[in-house]
RNA sequence: GCGGUUGUAGCUCAGAUGGUUAGAGUACCGGCCUGUCACGCCGGGGGUCGCGGGUUCGAGCCCCGUCAACCGCGCCA
């Protein structure tokens, strides 16, 4: 017989009646009824409930195991009687009546019990993730992820792409984000940097003469970390092709997205039509590049109503330069308790307030109420409630200024707003593809910097160059699924001219570029393809898959929000060894 | 770096307005129990109320500071 099991804790049907078998796993749970003991034994695939009493010559040490003990039992399988049997488990029919046991690791009490799926602090958590990695619903959420690479490898083979892996240990790659450096102990005083993304090797893979790439690939990034944004490291599906155009990449991946959602949804609604939004309507209408279109509220530029009107703080704003009025609708928000209550979430963003109208029957017809509508009169209030299509029982919310001061508050506000009403179908998968992104924008000192990776080819190419840089848009573009952004991607600008312009617009000369990016403008000058590609949030993915709002939930191991491993203890002092080796000296911190 | 929320038993939480010995469930230890599947019943141990200072006759509760966790902003595809 096999040392440990001859079963798992899944197997055992009414087939198996009368059998001798063994099975190991964890003690899931125990009822001591004195005379008799049940013990539900868990395992990676299920559970049995396996029982002892006097009879057994191992009786008094089985009245001795507790929660979480791993233990191995031999015994017989029984039948359970008809009005004994357990529905709730697949093994439900049988039980196992223990004549051996053999305790194969004890365990103290439990920081973090099992049993239940009661919730508890993420520190505790984090710090004996072991035991949390046992319990039902991370167990599942990790095991969810393996099917969804599986399946995305799957999908990716069969549309010929090929898998290759890139450097970890490589030069820095500056995409935006802080790198993570790593010191070289041969060259004293350099640093290797982890990669922020595969972004040079893919393109240089393609330079290389291979067609369609993909990599299950790590990324790292020293940054902030978010409920939805992991710090230090995340996975990505990165792939690349070459002679493509934009069409081309969403062709290729959008299938794979859609068939990885209705795989594994539950039976979530997949949104079939993936609409392409500019990214400045995306900013328009939702305040955001990667909106929720599940709510259907859309925000509409009102200004004209506005301008010259009896809202002296509004009239005043729009006498400036770039300034604009925009409403968000909120049907069936027509009351004052629901409009005061989000006039109070946009000051605690930050904003003065948020101005609203609300419309109530009155009897003898629709009556507009609100402070704005009083000082702007009937007319202006009743051509804005028709602009927007709204009426009895309705509210519009209205902020002013440069749209870039407030397109993020109110953008967070039509979030709230529609998920406070009700308007949100929690029950579906709605995807948009962001496209036409600037390649510029100013930075907080009024200079000209990439507004994304520099990597992209500008729409146009190089005449679009020579024009006003803030109006270049490039060949950029991200996925967006209920406000989460899944994929971001480029065509790739392959052309060595088109990228020392780009760059010299953003203030890097020829020599910056060569240094920053040497290897690949090297290989750019011997026959670059065309090419293009994207890369997927496979942490994101999963997220969504596994319905919860916290990337740590679908990641075996992740950090706390400070990127502590709080299991591992890292980061951590190293040696005096180690530093002297690496010629690193630590300068203390105040 | 900034803002918000939270911090009481191993764990999850309750502790109106400041008032006597800080409670419950669960876990743990002991006892009883031969059909449970969140088993049940009886008993027990377990607390620097995050930490420091202050106000007060008296602080888990009020004030100031500080630390930590999470969420958000900045940052970041």
């Amino acid at each position: 017989m096999h040392a440990y099991r001859t079963h798992s804790c899944a197997d055992l049907t009414k087939d198996a009646v009368g059998d001798t078998v063994r099975l190991s796993g964890w003690v899931h749970r125990v009822r001591d009824h004195g005379g008799v003991l049940f013990i539900d034994l868990r395992d990676h695939y299920g559970m049995t409930q396996v029982l002892c009493d006097p009879d057994s010559p191992v009786f008094a040490e089985v009245e001795k195991v507790r929660s979480e003990w791993c233990i191995r039992i031999d015994g017989t399988v029984k039948a359970r009687d008809e009005g004994l049997i357990n529905p709730k488990i697949p093994t439900g029919e049988i039980e196992v009546f223990i004549r051996d046991m053999e305790v194969l690791g004890s365990a103290d009490e439990l920081p973090l019990p099992v049993f239940g799926d009661q919730e508890y602090p993420e520190e505790t958590r984090l710090k004996y993730r072991f035991l949390d990695l046992r319990r039902e619903s991370l167990h599942d959420n990790i095991t969810l992820r393996s099917k969804v690479v599986q399946s995305i490898r799957k999908r990716m083979w069969d549309i010929d792409f090929t898998e290759f892996q890139t450097p970890i240990i490589t030069a820095s790659s500056p995409e935006g984000a802080r790198d993570f450096l790593v010191p070289s102990r041969l060259h004293p005083g350099k640093f290797y940097a982890l990669p922020q993304a595969p972004q040079q090797f893919k393109q240089l893979i393609m330079v290389g003469g291979f067609d369609k790439y993909f990599q299950i690939a790590p990324c790292f990034r020293d940054e902030d970390p978010r409920a939805d944004r992991s710090p230090t490291d995340f996975y990505q599906l990165d792939l690349e092709m070459s002679f493509v155009n934009q069409q081309d990449v969403f062709d290729t991946i959008q299938p794979v997205i859609k068939g990885l959602f209705e795989e594994f949804g539950g039976g979530r609604k997949v949104d079939q039509e993936w609409p392409l939004i500019s990214y400045r309507d995306a900013a328009l209408w939702y305040g955001t590049d990667k909106p929720d279109l599940r709510n259907p509220i859309k925000m509409q530029v009102v200004s004209e109503h506005f301008r010259g009107s009896g809202f002296a703080i509004f009239a005043k704003l729009l006498e400036q330069d770039g300034t604009e009025i925009r409403a968000i609708p909120a049907p069936g928000g027509g009351s004052r308790k629901f409009c005061d209550r989000m006039n109070k979430y946009a000051q605690e963003q930050g904003l003065p307030g948020m101005g609203y109208i609300f419309w109530r029957d009155q009897g003898d017809g629709m009556e507009a109420a609100g402070p704005l509508a009083k000082n702007i009169g009937p007319e202006r209030t009743e051509a804005i409630r028709q602009q927007l299509g709204l009426g009895v029982g309705d509210a519009a919310f209205f902020l002013g200024g440069k749209p870039e001061s407030f397109e993020g508050v109110a953008g967070r506000a039509r979030v709230v707003v529609g998920e406070e009403l009700g308007l949100v179908d929690q029950d579906r998968f709605a995807f948009a593809w962001i496209v036409d992104f600037p390649m510029y924008e100013k930075d907080d000192e009024g200079r000209i910097d990439f507004s994304h990776n520099p990597f992209s080819m500008p729409q146009g190419g190089m005449e679009a160059l020579s024009g006003d840089p803030l109006d270049v848009l490039g060949y950029q573009y991200d996925l967006a699924c209920n406000g989460y952004e899944l994929v971001s991607g480029a065509i790739r600008n392959h052309k060595l001219d088109i990228m020392y312009k780009a760059f010299e617009i953003a203030g890097y000369g020829a020599d910056e570029v060569e240094k920053r990016f040497g290897g690949m403008v090297n290989a750019f000058k011997y026959g670059p393809p065309p090419h293009g590609g994207c890369a997927a949030g496979i942490d994101r993915i999963v997220m969504l898959l596994a319905d919860t709002a916290n990337i740590r939930e679908v990641i075996m191991f992740p950090m706390n929000q400070r990127a502590e491993d709080l299991m591992m203890n890292a980061p951590s002092d190293p040696t005096g060894e180690q530093l002297r080796e690496l010629g690193l000296r630590v300068i203390p911190q105040d």
